[in-house]
DNA sequence: TGTAATGTTTACCAATCGGTCAAATTATCG
DNA sequence: CGATAATTTGACCGATTGGTAAACATTACA
């Protein structure tokens, strides 16, 4: 037998682990940045710096590399929600999950670009991981959410979109980088712009859902 | 002479007019989704309504199309922040700046996606407007944003990173609609979600922004 | 109306696209 | 070692890409 195509093989071997993960290192470099429709299999295979046909013998088509490199992005950028802690003091959880996206969006900001490159397109190829696992984590934490305001431990709001003004405003830091660059110019350049940020929002969110002294009479 | 491209031209003529405005609505459609690699003229083409060779006679390349789009829009995107005002009230002009935004996310997705699209890919074509015109209004009005904190108007913050954290949550509903209507699911669906969102951040912002009680002695 | 400028389309081009194939090379293991 | 399986690549395929040439159709205007 000749193709014994590595998809099918049982036991995967050592160089099907490295070539495979240099594989989505490089296709996570251009779909970032491209997105599906306009990366090309050439591009990433350039950056992986390894032949088409090779690339083409790990991942049979383009959309097979795409779904696994998003399969396996999506578990790890899901991480921070998941470590939200229903027991934990609500202003430090909401502190500390305002932290780890941030890092995130500032370490993995590649990671980032990969899903909103996605959303943008309208999420053709992870529709169902939205309306299922996703949503299910986010409505498992807005339960959480909705606990402490109702206890009156921060202030009512709607957790859900709570949760998408966090998304929104750490993921920015990477999916518009080239602006928020260009905008603050030299001068606020730097590792300190990472800081400022972090303690921009975590002023933003704590003060904003600290609850409001019931308006006394006159 | 057979080929004085409409560029050319002095004069536009009614023609002129109706057809580029025809195929940058077509192109906004394309360009929006699959962003500038992502996009072909034939696709634009067809939405349009016209032939391939026809775009190619209004606009000579796909660049030219994507630059006369971005600089179209550009200008009218940027509206809410110009009509940000030194002298008004700061909590209504935060309350209303988050507003307009919301409201363009709403009525205008398709606009909001090509710019995160252009972000996206490293801005390679509005660079310069980035660092020009765009980081010079920036400028201007952080600096009436800071005027506000030392007058002790609102509470102290960075006003760069407000200013990015109101662009990102109001647009997020736009280049993220996809999850968005995923994780909120049909329950949350239709005309209410726009009035959910701007009274979360309404909220968020001004009770965030309040000027904090100085404490005192014990 | 005539005619010159403007607008439109069919046919086409070279380059690139995603993907295949068979031959060549390398790793594995008895 | 030998042989079998796993890996890699150059050559190639049909489809699609951005863009052109030139013939054809329509409009504006004297």
């Amino acid at each position: 037998m000749t193709i014994p195509r590595a998809a099918k093989t049982q036991r995967r071997t050592r160089i099907q682990e490295e070539k495979e993960e240099q594989i989505l290192e490089a296709a996570l470099d251009v779909f970032s940045v491209s997105g599906f429709r306009g990366s090309t299999i050439d591009q990433i295979a350039e950056v992986a710096g390894m032949s088409k046909p090779n690339l083409l013998y790990y991942f049979r088509t383009k959309e097979a590399m795409h779904r696994a490199l998003i399969d396996r992005v999506l578990f790890t950028w899901l991480e921070p929600l998941r470590a939200f802690d229903a027991d934990g003091n609500p202003e430090s959880e909401i502190r500390s999950y305002i932290r780890r996206k941030l890092e995130m969006a500032r370490d993995f900001p590649r990671e980032s670009r990969l899903f909103a490159n996605e959303m943008l397109q309208g999420a053709p190829h992870v529709e169902d991981e939205l309306k299922g696992p996703l949503k299910q984590l986010v409505d498992e934490k807005a339960e959480v959410i909705r606990s402490w305001t109702k206890a009156g431990k921060i202030a009512k709001c709607d957790p859900y979109h709570l949760i998408f003004s966090i998304w929104s405003t750490t993921q920015h830091y990477a999916d518009f980088d080239v602006q928020v660059r260009a905008v603050l110019g030299q001068e606020h350049a730097g590792a300190g712009r990472f800081e400022d940020a972090a303690r921009f929002l975590e002023q933003l969110f704590i003060d904003g859902l600290k609850v409001k002294p019931v308006p006394s009479a006159s």
